[in-house]
DNA sequence: CGCTAAATGCAACTAAGTTGCAAAAAAATT
DNA sequence: AATTTTTTTGCAACTTAGTTGCATTTAGCG
């Protein structure tokens, strides 16, 4: 008995000319079930049972980058942290909150972001990338720093 | 004969309550000249003659952070790039701009870039990082990747 | 089934940035 | 000016995210 989501990764893959294998799915499966970005570690602690090699999760990560199924959202604390691209633009992803006490992450999903205008002739953007960092509502309230 | 740029950056230090020692007014000289974001790499080669320690160049420019002398700008090719902090307010610099063909970074300052409005309510954002990428004048042209 | 191109695993490597500690040099004190 | 105190600096060794080369395995296909 195959789930739903097991198929649409079977779909996908094939979508996107990448053959099936247990890495990939594995993987697609667990950036979906995140809903924000991951970093290569955090995946393979997702993966639990049969992680792949850590050099196959970037590999796959950069497979799917190319085909346009992941994008790198940001780096933090000179980690990668990857996410489903199914919530992006072309020209953007949607804008990032880390919040400066606790870390957490936040995908700021269907606000209006314009792109930038006004830049000086000559320039051609193709891609925008917007990060906020603050606090966050939990840890708004606390005091110390 | 103490130059004007030698004589800005003494009280510069002086202010932030820092210690002046040759390898900070050496510092803070790049990155004046600069203009733009560098890297430690790019800083130590600029300075020539009596480069310090990489790990006084990184020491350093973290207490220039502290100081709100300069800003971690960005990150590329995981190498965080540090500018003088003059031409930014507190809650954003300005945003930067990053040719995907020739790597050039532009800082694109006298934009304006508003802070991002609709924020879930509850988050706090303290600051607002913007980059771009796409094709500076000189590479629009240009045929090919 | 058997073939071939693509994917995986392993070990060794790369490079930006960090840490601990002893030596050097500012600034403060006598 | 000499001495003491506090900060900085340099060095060597380390950390860690990500990469590379190569041998082995596997998906997809006739």
């Amino acid at each position: 008995m195959k789930s739903e989501t097991s198929k649409r990764i079977e779909r996908l893959l094939r979508s996107v000319g990448l053959r099936r294998t247990g890495p990939r799915e594995a993987i697609l499966g667990v950036l979906m079930r995140a809903g924000k970005p991951l970093t290569q570690e955090e995946i393979a602690a997702k993966l639990g049972a049969a992680i792949p090699n850590k050099v196959t999760i970037y590999r796959t990560l950069e497979s799917f980058c190319k085909a346009s199924l992941v994008h790198k959202a940001f780096m933090q604390k000179r980690a990668w942290h990857f996410e489903l691209a199914d919530r992006c633009t072309e020209s953007q992803c949607h804008p990032h909150f880390t919040c400066k006490k606790c870390g957490v992450i936040s995908c700021l999903v269907g606000l209006p972001v314009s792109i930038i205008k006004g830049v000086k002739k000559g320039f051609v953007i193709h891609r925008q990338r917007v990060q906020l960092e603050g606090l966050c509502p939990r840890c708004v309230g606390k005091k110390g720093r």
